[in-house]
RNA sequence: GGUCGGUUGGCCGAGUGGCUAGGCAGCGGUCUGCAAAACCGCGUACGGCGGUUCGAAUCCGCCACCGACCUCCA
């Protein structure tokens, strides 16, 4: 029940079954940042989602190299090959050496994702730490004939590309198409056709970020990373090639573009896109300016905030829908993540205290193996969460004595539990307080002892007083049939 | 304009040609001294118009609206 993993392919527009290159190894490729600002909400989804993929198939016992790129170098800041290099630009807003900005976001970066519970990945490699990778395969490139030289720079040759190979197999682009489509902007006159694409770029004299080449003194095309990062540590031909959406035109299909020439086919077998994060609709960008920061979740500072959220419920938030969809996000939308949530992991809690009974009343396998089936069905998040609140209801109905569950299987459900909610959906319980737990649990078993006998004598004033009290500085009493139990809000 | 995708009950969000998605919110009930929590029950939704079919939210066509990509963005 385990195998038959299904991923949905874009290559191919279907779900396929996924077989790796060399079992039991999978190599899987994902676009990463571009370290020039802090990491915002759009991050955690590609992060998130291929997180899931990761830890899954380690699950299902690939040997996983995860490769995920810092892009330091060479992605432009504005049109077709001609802005300012990203990195460059803030480094010179801010006065600093180009590598303090990197080195500062990418610090920001893995700061935020490890809140998030991301994985780190096997590695992580920086586009300028391959600079020799990248002009290798601008040699192969121009030696085979599909690229040329202008004023220094090199440029990829899509138009005989597109004669001898199929331009645009991935995004389903027609080459006519963007003759018309493609804007036509100042300056591109080094360039025989607008869609040609930058392998090797000059570097203008104010340019900081250069190395030498045959060429020129300037840098590399912001595509040319990820093809000589992926086949330097995953191979020519890997498993998974993942990212977003917006990735997949031009970017992905420049990748595709330049291995095919470089290494005579597409560098991967199975390429992955995970959607858009919209706000009121619209997709949360940088040029839009409507994207909120991770820190501004987690702080609640943002005007778009009715408060912080924890970075355990923009997990679930995120999962909470399938990759493949947008998602939208909202206040409401997030409320109701966090509440689903706690109820989530207080059923967790619960399980570990529910008494066993002669006969069980939910049948544990038939669960576990409707929660593989929904990861195996191209990582169907939401399926498996719909599955895992079937799992709370029953927990909660032993607890509450309307049903019941041997004590082989509360055991088989908690592994399975713990499986899905933690190893694999990544979701662990937040701690509510960080200080003097243990003398806080003696307080609190004190206090409630005291209210019990007060409830014992009827002294609802009592007993009241200290449930309202409590509740005032953040601490639920629930009373239940074992009696009261506590939690910090 | 071109290409692609979407439109599901108050909100979020799955989905298969006929069988309850799930969460949040709401309503009724059980439990409780009261409340909270928990449990039980309820709402009978699938953009519009046609078509295929015994039967379609699910297949096809047209229309409307929304979005993404076509320029950097996860």
């Amino acid at each position: 029940m385990k195998s038959e993993l299904k991923i949905f392919n874009t290559l191919t527009r279907e779900k396929e079954t996924f077989v790796p290159v060399n079992p039991p190894h999978v190599g899987l490729y994902v676009c990463g940042p571009t370290v020039y600002g802090d990491p915002h909400l759009g991050h955690a989804r590609p992060a998130i989602t291929f997180d899931l993929l990761f830890r899954y198939l380690q699950h299902l016992h690939y040997k996983v190299r995860y490769v995920r790129n810092i892009t330091d170098v060479g992605h432009l800041e504005n049109d077709a090959d001609e802005g300012e290099d990203k990195i460059a630009q803030k480094a010179r807003l801010e006065q600093l050496e180009p590598m303090e900005v990197v080195q500062y976001y990418t610090e920001r970066y893995h700061k935020y994702m490890d809140a998030l519970n991301v994985k780190s990945p096997s590695i992580e490699p920086r586009a300028s730490g391959h600079i020799i990778e990248q002009l290798a395969i601008v040699d192969s490139i121009l030696q085979k004939g599909f690229a040329y030289e202008s004023n220094g720079s090199v440029y990829f040759d899509v138009e005989r590309y597109n004669r001898e190979h199929k331009y645009g197999i991935l995004s389903g682009r027609v080459l006519e198409d963007l003759y018309s489509t493609t804007r036509n902007l100042e300056g591109q006159s080094e360039k025989k056709n607008s869609f040609d694409f930058a392998l090797w770029k000059k570097a203008t004299p104010s340019h900081i970020m250069r190395w030498p080449s045959k060429y020129s003194d300037g840098f590399p095309g912001w595509h040319l990373e990820c093809t000589a990062m992926s086949a330097r540590y995953l191979g020519e031909t890997f498993d998974i090639h993942g990212g977003g959406m917006d990735l997949l035109f031009p970017h992905h299909e420049c990748e595709i573009a330049q291995s095919t020439i470089a290494h005579g086919h597409g560098p991967a077998r199975y390429w992955m896109h995970n959607n858009m994060i919209t706000i009121n609709g619209q997709k949360m960008g940088k040029s839009l300016g409507n994207f909120i920061t991770l820190e501004q979740f987690f702080t609640g500072s943002h005007k778009m905030l009715e408060k912080a959220w924890s970075p355990m419920t923009i997990r679930f938030f995120i999962l909470q829908a399938h990759y493949r969809s947008t998602v939208d996000f909202s206040n409401e939308a997030l409320l109701a993540a966090e509440k689903g949530l706690q109820r989530l992991m207080e059923g967790m809690a619960q399980l570990e205290k529910i008494k066993p009974g002669n006969v069980s009343e939910f049948d544990v396998e038939s669960f576990k193996s409707k929660c593989y089936e929904a990861l195996n069905d191209d990582l169907n998040s939401p399926i498996l969460i719909a599955h895992l609140f079937d799992a709370v209801k029953a927990i909660n109905s032993v607890a509450a004595d309307k049903i019941s569950l041997t004590a082989d299987d509360i055991s088989a459900l908690s592994s399975t539990m713990h499986l899905f909610v933690e190893e694999l959906l990544g979701l662990t319980p937040e701690l509510k307080s960080e200080t003097g737990s243990e003398m806080l649990d003696g307080v609190m078993n004190l206090v409630l002892k005291i209210r019990q006998q007060a409830k014992s004598n009827k002294d609802w004033a009592t007993s009241d007083q200290i449930r309202d009290d409590l509740n005032a500085l953040g601490i639920i009493v629930k009373d239940g049939k074992e009696g009261a139990s506590w939690e910090i809000k």
